[in-house]
DNA sequence: TTGAAAGCGCTAACAT
DNA sequence: ATGTTAGCGCTTTCAA
């Protein structure tokens, strides 16, 4: 038998108001009703209706606001594409997006940016953003308010929050190293491009990728890690610099963005058999897979990780989720030139 | 501004009533007023409301029928996991999903299967059947009757239906080619076990990695194919007498069902340095990964196809899709040891 | 052939 | 502090 607001609060004996006022916190109950109500809820196992809800609320949509460092960034693109696909998917059930996009990823920057989503009356927030002190304070005591707090591609380390939506970047990683197993057998002269070793996700990439080498006994030396902050144009820089410094290298690992940089370096460089590896699939990347540049990219579906972090915020707001809300972590997907899309 | 029924029936000076008996070809209405109001319905952009939908038709489900030839096949048990998770999702909706599950790929048994979804009053049907001309017919009628079909995981050529969701099997092939031509150097003696040179999909695999080996130059000979019918015991049989007699074979790719039955005779063999490819992640295949006996398998997603399946129908019945849907086609996904789910 | 009205589950505004 | 009511968009039934 299914069990409405209105069920409940016959069973109850009060009226269908104040159960609403009690499943929702708003508006004063008398204790012992309330904890009454809260028993027999749980008890006849009331789960409330989406579209009911959606209906009534038509016009207080369920705002849900997402922070981007996207301006000036092809990946991120990606994640905003399945936001607006959530977005479009959810309207008719009230979902509303303010979305807000800024430039890199400094800490201000993005604190500001959470204010101006909560000025905006959001309910929840979808965070793509960095992994420091102020920020995980913030996010914290924005989820013991109440506020439903995704975190969308990169994680924070020790914070509250509803749960974590992206990549697994040590898999990620030992995937890598786990391709190079399958298809080299010499000794590999390494080196790393990294975006910055203040990334949470790069460092992760690049653990895995040595754990894994060291796991499957492959003979390797690191010949040098660099960092490119994500330009191309310091990447190609630094990466050729290395390069003519280090004839020996062999395999490059590019463990940030700046993949394009890196590839114009291999280019510039000329030599035939360095195994060059990257990250994701946005069009530079293809082009430099498909070129043979680079062998291939390991990709995280960004495209998903948007739709579902706005998804899992609004069932939270829409009350759909149980207690613990299990992390969402895409595939890790290697993408060679036969099986990329074009 | 938000078009309604309501708003539709103000604007063309009719009912609600009269509105819904046109938009649902329900009931009999003037052609002249239904013309005006479809024409409205069309130029002001009106989308039905899920919400109000699914309230309204609260106890006349919207009932969407699955056929699946599941029995004693644990990879369609995967897709069965997605249909089962769309149907949680969208219950409060008004979705209610009649599974019907049959054995092996007997078109007389399909065919009866799809009538007994149609008695159960289902108004959409998912269907993963066989590529058949009495089939194709009967989904043919079935399309034109008005009735939404969803052809999942194996499409069948030429068939009018909503859409097709599953794999690419070309793709996939060309992908496992792919991948040798990244690992291998030497010459390749290949052993193909298919499943049956019947079914559309182990073809494909087939001419998809035989098409990219070429594109790719590799030096290939194809020893011999083999047909395992899908049975362990058979494909455990054929492939050991066929690696005995051919003691060159060093790769062996398996494009059809019974991977564990060809690790069995891989592993009675005793030869290590055969290099065997397979499909899909299921714990059997996943267990030969771990162990090394198959270098890697190309997955399919059978979870998401069978949630994107029935939402489809479900939104086609809803009326929530425009005129040409497209097919939903899932990644081509590569699982080496490093990136196998545990 | 068409119109009018009730009601699905929920919330917000109003009334007590 | 609690109850009552209207109405969101849609379908269905009853009435005309």
């Amino acid at each position: 038998m299914k069990v409405t607001v209105k069920s409940l609060a016959q069973a109850a004996g009060v009226s269908r108001g104040t159960v609403d006022r009690v499943l929702h916190n708003r508006g004063a109950v008398k204790e012992d009703v309330a904890k009454r109500v809260r028993l027999l809820a749980k008890e006849l196992g009331y789960v409330p209706n989406r579209a009911g809800r959606a209906l009534a609320a038509y016009k207080t949509p369920i705002k849900i606001g997402a922070l981007m460092p996207s301006v000036g960034n092809a990946f991120y693109q990606e994640i905003i594409q399945g936001i607006n696909d959530a977005q479009r998917e959810f309207q008719d059930l009230g979902l509303e997006v303010v979305l807000k996009e800024v430039e890199g990823f400094e800490e201000s920057v993005h604190l500001e940016a959470i204010d101006y989503l909560l000025k905006k009356g959001c309910k929840a927030l979808c965070l793509a953003t960095v992994n420091t002190e102020k920020v995980r304070d913030r996010v914290n005591e924005l989820y013991d308010k109440g506020i439903a707090v995704v975190l969308l591609n990169t994680d924070i380390e020790n914070a509250r929050r509803l749960c974590y939506v992206g990549s697994d970047y040590l898999t990620a990683g030992a995937t890598c190293a786990g391709m190079l197993a399958l298809t080299r057998r010499d000794k590999l002269n390494i080196l790393i491009v990294t975006g910055s070793r203040n990334l949470l996700g790069h460092n992760l990439r690049i653990k895995g990728f040595e754990e894994e080498l060291k796991r499957q006994n492959i003979n390797y030396q690191l010949v040098s890690i660099v960092e490119s902050f994500d330009s191309d144009i310091r990447a190609q820089q630094v990466t050729f610099q290395v390069l003519k410094e280090h004839p020996e290298i062999n395999c490059v690992y590019i463990a940030g963005a700046a993949v394009q940089g890196v590839g114009a370096a291999l280019i510039a460089n000329g030599k035939k058999d360095i195994f060059a590896i990257g990250f994701d699939e946005l069009y530079s990347t293809k082009q430099l897979v498909s070129a043979g540049i680079i062998k291939f990219v390991v990709c995280q579906q960004p495209t998903r990780q948007g739709y579902h972090a706005i998804k899992r915020a609004y069932q939270a707001v829409a009350g759909q989720l149980s207690e613990s809300v299990p992390d969402f972590i895409t595939d890790t997907i290697i993408k060679i030139k036969a099986n990329l899309d074009h």
